[in-house]
RNA sequence: GGGCGAAUAGCUCAGCGGUUCAGAGCGCCUGCCUUACACGCAGGAUGUCGGGGGUUCGAAUCCCUCUUCGCCCACCA
């Protein structure tokens, strides 16, 4: 029967909750990780499965270790994408949040992420993640709201929050603001369109090379390099906007460049960053007219940036005379990309349009919709950013916290050595609303409570509209959840954590931000390690994402193949840091070793329940003398691998932890010491083997629980010996115990393993049946003691299917021949079925591999620069290597001598 | 334009600062339902470790360079 994880997973998990285990224990030094909080609408992908099942397994291995392991959930509130989820169910009963009003909007909301909010928590309780749930936060909880009101007002108080007037990425249809981090560079194939603009005094014309043609009624006027001769006489000119007849002047500026399309530049400054610059040197009075509405439609509607300050001067005179006709009617109202369309199409027509070349450039989109995002002249609220930066970049150069793998260290330094401010306030509903007031007389202020009138002059006051950037809430996570700004017991004993895990995409959202706010607020790191992994992707290295259609159900993975499987997938195959590689298409071949692995440790703790009496002795009180050869090498090989294991997790090394552990059990335990056992176990002799057995077993599970946590727990629990209420969750992590390491076990051992794999190739070579018991005799020379292998003559007779085996004793009628170690032999008695060509083949193509590898290390050896200058042990291990193969070759050799072979 | 990463068996990847490192899983071939396990057991085959150069006694492993992919950053009109 193989194992069924589906009826057991769910039991365990509620007897971990049952227990209590996953709160941190009272006493002890404190282990902290802090969630990177899902979206509360989120439901659950492989990517947040990666992401947990990680942390998991940390917190699970220091919560064996002894510490007191706090791994703090939560959700995020997430503004743009909640707000958007609701919108699109409003949308489908063709209502709009404007319909409601704001109020009405956001208790809809609330009452959406009430009803589905604790959808992902739940999924995380599927995969077994062991999170502290009596300390669960949302980033919209009453405390926190204080502390992401609290920090607002301490930054405004200090100057570092402060209106700014610029271009921002505008998502017109998320209708709002976004951060430079929230607008994502897209490498897109697009035009360049050279467009021609009549001079003012008829003369003729010049081109302008630009990508967005549809901007150019907002154009202010054109710059070229001043070292550019060719167009020095137009220095002073004007020109006249195409189809609208505008008439803007010409300057110089020296960011043009003058290879780069025509070398002329049109600026316009209230919809490209960099145009708003030049806007500000060459024409610093000038108008800067927004000619694209929130939504991306073409006209001039005001919005958040219709307040330029300054006013028109005679720089722009407009010849159509009127206000806001910039734009004319026919383009009015047509969306940005329909818009430059048309606008193309008229160039064309009227022999304005030049030529078009294909021009490769990087186009921003939101990442919440993916909407190509549109540059837009606009008042935001902004954080000055470079103190804090600074403060953090101090802390990183004393080495206060790292990150693995280190890799990204560069990337880290060059963000925050070049931080820029940050845009915080989101034009939305659902979200922390920015407590700024301002008042009737035009006082303004931030404030921690509500004030219904001005504290200055008593008159009515007002609060800003827009709500913060979720993130400027979530930067405050490992600090606001343990209750700041008040100074509670949690907050002094899990500030900071430990170790943050997640993935590089949200390191200068979250990570570097939650530094910043970590060293300013809480005076020190908010965590020591930033752990940093990858991504889960396709095979064809696509990220795994809802849209392209490529994602993998981690729900359906758990159904079929069970949690376990999920999980040691997601760690045995990632190394540090590297990208997890997931086939959709496959499921099985993706998610089978895992199930297997699983299945294989049922089985073997089948076997070995079935073996142990009620009371076995502790691996301690087992006398020394009793431990067989086998005994001696399984529990050195435990001893190692307790070791190796301990260290890979200390090193963040998961998937060499889970694979060590994976050899031990299966290759180690299963396939060699049960099989060796065997035959031991019944008799008044089996009280040591049952010993070893259940040691093994219950070390197996202890090492592998971090990983495998259902699975280990539910074997763990039938152990003989164990108290009803023991759990495997919060047993003790093994500690290796020299007294139990042996290398002269793990060598002779060793030997026995070749004896019996060259004994089995043999039988393979031959095509003798499994059923044919043979007679192989062993001849042992140099340190291949005869004892070594009497002493586990029952285990070779078994293992290689012996009839009988006999040491040293000389070989009867002809057999086939191996050679191991220090020239000794192993030879299986083939009387009839051997065919002496065959074997002489055989033997040859050995010598023949002994002689090459023979020569080779030979070569090295009478090097003399080899001799000199490797390491003595080097040299020493070559020659004892050379001579052991010398004696091996020189065995054989006589063996086709006598055999006869040519 | 700058930075980073990847190129190793048919596939997905290990190989953690050099001398049994040429590996694992899956797939493939040959035998086996050997009373824990066919989600298994045993035995096999497959790679000029992307190309070129260099350092060294010795290089998938370090340095340089080229090619191909991927990611991040940038005021690529």
């Amino acid at each position: 029967m193989a194992y069924d994880p589906r009826p057991v997973e769910p039991a365990i998990y509620k007897r971990w909750l049952e227990a209590g285990v996953f709160q941190p224990r009272p006493d002890g030094e404190p282990y902290v990780i802090v969630i990177p909080p899902p979206n509360v609408t989120d439901v659950l992908h492989v990517g947040h499965a990666l992401n947990n099942v990680i942390q998991d397994v940390l917190i699970r291995f220091e919560r064996m270790r002894g510490r007191a392991a706090e791994w703090l959930p939560g959700t995020d509130h997430a503004g743009i994408a909640t707000q958007n989820v609701v919108e699109k169910r409003l949308a489908k009963e063709g209502r709009s949040r404007f319909d409601l009003g704001r109020e009405r909007f956001v208790e809809e909301v609330w009452c959406f992420v009430n009803k589905t909010g604790n959808t992902i928590l739940e999924q995380l309780k599927v995969i077994g993640s062991s999170c502290d749930w009596s300390r669960l936060r949302f980033t919209l909880d009453e405390d926190y709201s204080r502390a992401v009101r609290e920090v607002f007002v301490r930054l405004w108080d200090e100057g570092l929050i402060y209106r700014g007037h610029r271009v921002i990425h505008w998502c017109p249809h998320c209708l709002t603001a976004l951060s430079d981090e929230e607008a994502e560079h897209h490498e897109t194939q697009g035009n360049l369109y050279h467009i021609k603009y009549p001079l003012e005094d008829g003369s003729g014309f010049v081109t302008v090379a630009t990508t967005r043609p549809e901007t150019m009624f907002g154009d202010i006027g054109l710059v070229f390099n001043p070292k550019d001769s060719r167009y020095k006489a137009l220095q002073g000119k004007r020109v006249k906007i195409p189809l609208s007849g505008v008439v803007i002047p010409i300057a110089t500026d020296e960011v043009v460049e003058q290879g780069f399309g025509t070398g002329l530049l049109k600026v316009t400054p209230a919809h490209d960053a960099n145009d708003f610059d030049i806007a500000r040197r060459v024409w610093p009075a000038s108008e800067m007219p927004l000619v694209i509405r929130e939504d991306g439609t073409l006209g001039e509607d005001g919005g958040h940036g219709g307040h330029g300050g300054q006013k028109a001067t005679a720089a722009v005179k407009n010849k159509g005379g009127g206000q806001g006709g910039r734009v004319p009617a026919e383009y009015v109202g047509l969306d940005r990309f329909e818009a430059r369309k048309k606008i193309i199409e008229r160039l064309k027509a009227t022999d304005l349009l030049e030529k078009v070349e294909q021009h490769k450039h990087s186009v921003r989109r939101c990442y919440r919709c993916d909407t190509v995002v549109e540059p837009r002249l606009s008042d935001q609220w902004f954080v000055t950013m470079k103190p804090l930066a600074e403060t953090v970049m101090a802390g990183y150069a004393k080495g206060e916290f790292h990150i693995v793998p280190e890799r990204w260290n560069a990337t880290f330094e060059n963000w925050m050595n070049n931080i820029r401010d940050w845009n915080i306030s989101r034009q939305l509903w659902w979200g922390h609303r920015i407590p700024v007031f301002t008042c009737a007389n035009g006082h303004q202020w931030a404030d921690r409570a509500d004030p219904q009138t001005c504290p200055k002059c008593a008159a009515h006051v007002e609060q800003d509209p827009d709500v913060l950037d979720t993130w400027f809430s979530s930067w405050l996570w490992p600090f606001a959840t343990f209750g700041w700004p008040d100074d509670t017991p949690d907050l002094r004993r899990f500030y900071p954590g430990h170790t943050l895990v997640t993935g590089p995409d949200i390191l200068f959202f979250w990570v570097a931000r939650m530094l910043m706010s970590g060293y300013k607020f809480m005076g020190q790191k908010p965590f020591r390690t930033v752990y940093l992994h990858g991504i889960a992707r396709d095979t064809k290295h696509r990220k795994m994402s809802k849209s392209l259609g490529n994602g993998i159900d981690p729900l359906v993975v758990v159904e079929k193949f069970g949690a376990d499987a999920l999980r040691w997938t997601c760690v045995a195959n990632t190394a540090l840091g590297a990208d997890l590689l997931l086939d959709p298409e496959d499921l099985e071949t993706t998610f089978a070793p895992g199930r297997n692995f699983a299945n294989k440790l049922w089985n073997i703790g089948q076997f070995v329940l079935g073996q142990l009496p009620t009371n076995v002795p502790a691996i301690e009180a087992v006398d020394r003398r009793s431990l067989t050869l086998a005994d001696r090498w399984i529990l050195s090989r435990a001893q190692a691998t307790v070791r190796a294991a301990t260290a890979a997790f200390e090193q963040f090394r998961l998937d060499e932890a889970a694979k060590r552990c994976f050899e031990f059990a299966w290759n180690e335990l299963a396939d060699w010491y049960v099989e060796a056992v065997k035959p031991r176990m019944t008799g008044s002799e089996a009280q040591t083997p049952q010993a070893v057995l259940a040691y093994c077993l219950d070390l197996s599970l202890r090492l592998l629980h971090p990983v495998v946590p259902f699975i280990s727990e539910e074997l763990w629990q039938k152990l003989p010996g164990r108290k009803a209420d023991e759990l495997l969750a919060v047993a003790r992590w093994p500690v290796a115990r020299p007294e139990l390491e042996d290398p002269r076990a793990d060598q002779e051992f060793g030997r026995v393993k070749t004896v019996i794999e060259h004994i089995r190739s043999i039988r393979a070579e031959y095509r003798v049946s499994p059923k044919t018991r043979l007679r192989a005799t062993i001849v042992t020379r140099g340190n291949d003691k005869v004892t070594t292998f009497d002493g586990e003559r029952d285990t070779i007779v078994r293992l290689a299917q012996l009839d009988s085996l006999a040491l040293d004793g000389v070989p009867q009628g002809v057999g086939a021949h191996a050679v191991f170690g220090d020239g000794s032999e192993v030879v299986v008695a083939l009387e009839g079925s051997i065919d002496v060509q065959q074997e002489c083949r055989r033997l040859s193509d050995e010598l023949g591999r002994l002689d090459t590898q023979l020569r080779s290390l030979a070569a090295r050896l009478t090097n003399e620069s080899f001799v000199a200058r490797a390491p003595q042990e080097v040299v020493a291990k070559e020659r004892e290597k050379e001579k052991a193969w010398r004696d091996q070759r020189d065995v054989l050799a006589g063996k086709l001598k006598s055999l006869g072979c040519s």
